[in-house]
DNA sequence: GCGACAG
DNA sequence: ATCTTGTCGC
């Protein structure tokens, strides 16, 4: 695959990919299996990726894998996938059961150039993906206080995402459409994942398998 | 020039 | 992301 060594490449790769973005689901789009990728960081260039499995349904863990990589592109807002893309590949690429859904650990069209890691995942994978994010890139109203209340989130005046409460009272998640799937039913699946916390349980399990590689070996 | 800015 | 203890609350 094509990989960016400038930030004038990289911007200009997402330029050309955006196009290659599906924002609608197919009408046989059954999700049986949710895949949360994540990447904890060890060192400024040591990174741990993860790649979790759940049942869609139970919720149930169906297989898990860790990868150690190193990195040499720089965070930069906007540019992150290429930085965290590379590991979360070779994680995805070890799980043996195959997810039909990608959660990513960021935004998916909620991004500058509409084109986020989830929307990278997608594209590159072929398999359906969102972006679920901590912290919005963009404005939104503040949704209701129940879970399950949520508010457009806008860029540019252009309605990128959605700010959604997970549970009654906390700081909402922010929900964008990564590639293959339409924004309700994004919603949907992160209400679905998200049954006891703020967080959808693909994000919590990655996220906790990811420290605990950069505490371990 | 100044402030914003996923992880 | 990461540096980091106890503590208030359901």
């Amino acid at each position: 695959m094509e990989w960016p060594r400038t930030v004038d490449d990289a911007v200009a790769l997402q330029e050309r990919l955006r196009t290659q973005v599906i924002t609608t689901s197919a009408p046989d789009l059954h999700i049986n299996t949710v895949a949360g990728l994540d990447v904890g960081y060890r060192s400024n260039d040591t990174v741990a990726g993860v790649c979790v499995v759940f049942d869609a349904k139970t919720l149930v863990v169906l297989d898990e894998v860790v990868v150690e990589d190193t990195t040499d592109f720089p965070y930069i807002a906007g540019l992150f996938a290429f930085r965290e893309m590379p590991v979360l590949l070779r994680a995805l690429d070890r799980v043996t059961v195959v997810p039909d859904l990608l959660v990513a650990d960021g935004q998916g069209l909620a991004h500058p150039r509409r084109f986020g890691l989830a929307c990278h995942l997608g594209v590159h994978t072929g398999i359906p993906s969102i972006g679920v994010a901590k912290n919005a890139m963009g404005r939104f109203e503040e949704p209701g206080h129940a879970r399950g209340s949520m508010s457009d989130l806008v860029m540019d005046d252009e309605v990128v995402g959605r700010a959604l409460r997970t549970q009654d009272g906390v700081k909402p998640v922010f929900v964008s459409v990564g590639h293959k799937i339409d924004l309700d039913r994004a919603c949907a699946e992160v209400l679905r994942l998200a049954p006891r916390y703020r967080l959808p349980e693909t994000t919590r399990r990655a996220d906790t398998l990811t420290k605990q590689a950069a505490s371990t070996g």
